[in-house]
RNA sequence: GCACCGCUAGCUCAAUGGUAGAGCAGUUGACUCUUAAUCAAUUGGUUGUAGGUUCAAGUCCUACGCGGUGCACCA
């Protein structure tokens, strides 16, 4: 079997000549701090006791030439960064942490003559911690006067430009360490993301939901129309598929009996990628023994609104040139009517497969295979682009919700909702299937799917209609993407902004 | 899959087919309250890869690689 790729360069032979001098000059920094006696990377942790932003916060009464300096002493640690040497005893720079940037002064007859010697040799880049007293500057700058300091790592590379940091989109996915170092904006698009994860945690737990970590690796992975990514365990000799969706075995969690299931969990589908979507992804599933899709509704709102309010201090926010208000009640339409209020289309026509497919060519669109592809290509050209606001699209019909339970009094159509908001969806959810001889007869359907060619179609899961003949309450369930919701909450435009790491083709 | 755009110094960007430049970073020097510090000097290039056209290619053509955007496909 052949090794896999290595990845990044190992030999820098492979580096520019001016690279390669870079950091040939942080490396004899190195070699002249270690023999000062301080090894960076011998250094094994640090008392840091504060933090840029809380400094900023506590001194922020702090005025210029205080008659009383304050004496407590702080400990910070970071990336250094903007060093500003002001002749041969002095040198003002800014410190990096988590929370923000804090400036540092550095006097050598503050410090003394060979710690000051040393703190001459650091780069810009070099993690630092330091002691000292907070004052401020002349120019009203809260500084860190520092009593001492210790070289805790050594950057051995270049950074980027200080003032543009790294532009490169394909640099930036690709060394998401560098674009984290250097822009802040990116940053905190992270910290928002694992801000909303925390938030819809704590709402569900709130509400009684049990969190659930159900397997990726699957014999069958169902519960969605996506082609699967395999995978191979040696041991057993079988391959598996990584799930396409967290669906199947939450609703064995409700026939189980836990009730209130939900799981923040990895998706991962074996298709294109583009600016909304990434092989792997993450969802958010939930499902509720006991409620119907009308209860999902409002709990849809409450954690959506609730959400808004968490990251942006309103329920008002723009996304592009779009703005949209996530103030209670949202909108709602149902979707025949929307169809008809936008597009002048009649149900009876889009229900009739012919009929759809004359919409569809009086709309200019190419022909679809199903009639279901058809109503979905209608909807997206009609009605996608009047929902800026958040607005609940509900009543689908059937024949686009093979796992939704049918409306009572109105076979054709389902007890399902879609939320959409600045034109994108953002979750659905439907009251689930718990008719066993149903879901065997949709599984059937799509074994025959299937047999056509159509290879997004799994193969049948008949172990979950067992598991529903044991007998699953009335269950209502949601699906919310969370890559997309963060993109609507950091008004960005590509998913590949909003995941750490996306996916990238290898180099070379 | 198709189309368009991009790829030049460590980073950010220039360069009517005619000697590849600048700012930052780096190096050297000056400055003990600066903050994109300032001032002086200075190093640094296989222009993504491989071909082709031309007296001459960063620039034009072809193929390929990587990235981005749009369309198609797809939830």
């Amino acid at each position: 079997m052949a090794d896999p790729p290595a990845l990044g360069v190992r030999d820098e032979g492979d580096l520019g000549r001016r690279e390669a001098e870079l950091r040939e000059a942080r490396r004899a920094n190195l070699a002249a701090m270690r023999a000062r006696g301080a090894d960076p990377f011998a250094e094994t942790r640090y008392d840091v006791t504060a933090h840029a932003a809380d400094l900023v916060r506590r001194y922020a009464g702090l005025a210029h030439d205080a008659a009383e300096p304050p004496p407590d002493a702080v400990a910070i640690a970071g990336r250094l960064a903007a060093v500003r040497k002001m002749g041969k005893g002095a040198i003002f720079a800014d410190v990096w942490d988590r929370t923000g940037r804090i400036q540092i002064y550095v006097r050598k007859d503050a410090l003394g003559d060979e710690p000051f010697a040393l703190f001459d040799l650091l780069d810009l880049g070099d993690i630092v911690g330091l002691t000292g007293t907070m004052f401020r500057s002349k120019t009203g700058e809260l500084t860190l006067r520092a009593t001492s300091f210790t070289v805790l790592a050594k950057s051995l590379v270049p950074l980027p430009d200080k003032w543009h940091g790294l532009h490169d989109v394909e640099k930036r996915y690709r060394r998401r360490y560098v674009d984290l170092i250097t822009s802040d904006h990116v940053r905190e698009i992270f910290l928002v993301r694992a801000k909303i994860v925390a938030e819809m945690r704590r709402f569900c737990d709130e509400r009684d939901f049990i969190e659930c970590e159900t397997p990726t690796m699957l014999h069958v992975a169902g519960g969605a129309a996506a082609r699967p990514f395999r995978t191979h365990h040696n041991a057993l000799d079988i391959d598996l598929d990584l799930r396409i969706a967290t669906e199947l075995n939450l609703k064995r969690l409700i026939v189980g009996g836990l009730e209130r299931v939900y799981e923040i969990g990895r998706i991962f589908r074996n298709e294109g990628i583009d600016t909304t979507h990434n092989p792997e992804f993450t969802m958010l599933e939930l499902y509720a023994a006991y409620w119907s899709v009308h209860e999902m509704m409002e709990f849809n709102e409450e954690l959506f609104a609730h959400l808004v309010q968490a990251v942006k201090g309103s329920y008002e926010l723009s996304y592009g040139d779009k703005l949209l208000s996530f103030a209670r009640p949202f909108k709602r339409i149902a979707y025949f009517d929307a169809l008809a209020r936008w597009g002048d289309l009649d149900r009876a026509t889009l229900l009739d497969p012919a009929g759809a497919q004359r919409v569809l060519t009086g709309l200019q669109l190419p022909p679809s295979q199903t009639h279901g592809q058809a109503l979905d290509k209608i909807f997206e050209r009609i009605v996608e682009p009047h929902l800026v606001d958040p607005t609940f699209v509900y009543d689908y019909p059937v024949l686009i919700s093979p796992l939704a339970k049918r409306k009572q009094g109105d076979p054709d159509l389902v007890d399902r909702y879609e939320l959409f908001g600045a034109n994108v969806e953002l979750s659905n959810a439907f009251t689930e299937l718990n008719d066993p001889a149903d879901q065997r007869a949709r599984f059937e359907a799509q074994i025959a799917e299937r047999k056509r060619g159509n290879d997004e179609i799994p193969p049948p899961d008949w172990d979950f209609v067992q598991a529903l003949e044991y007998g699953m309450p009335p269950t209502a369930g949601i699906g919310i993407g969370v890559d997309r919701l963060v993109m609507l909450l950091t008004n960005q435009q590509s998913i590949r902004e909003v995941i750490l790491f996306p996916l990238q083709r290898p180099i070379g």
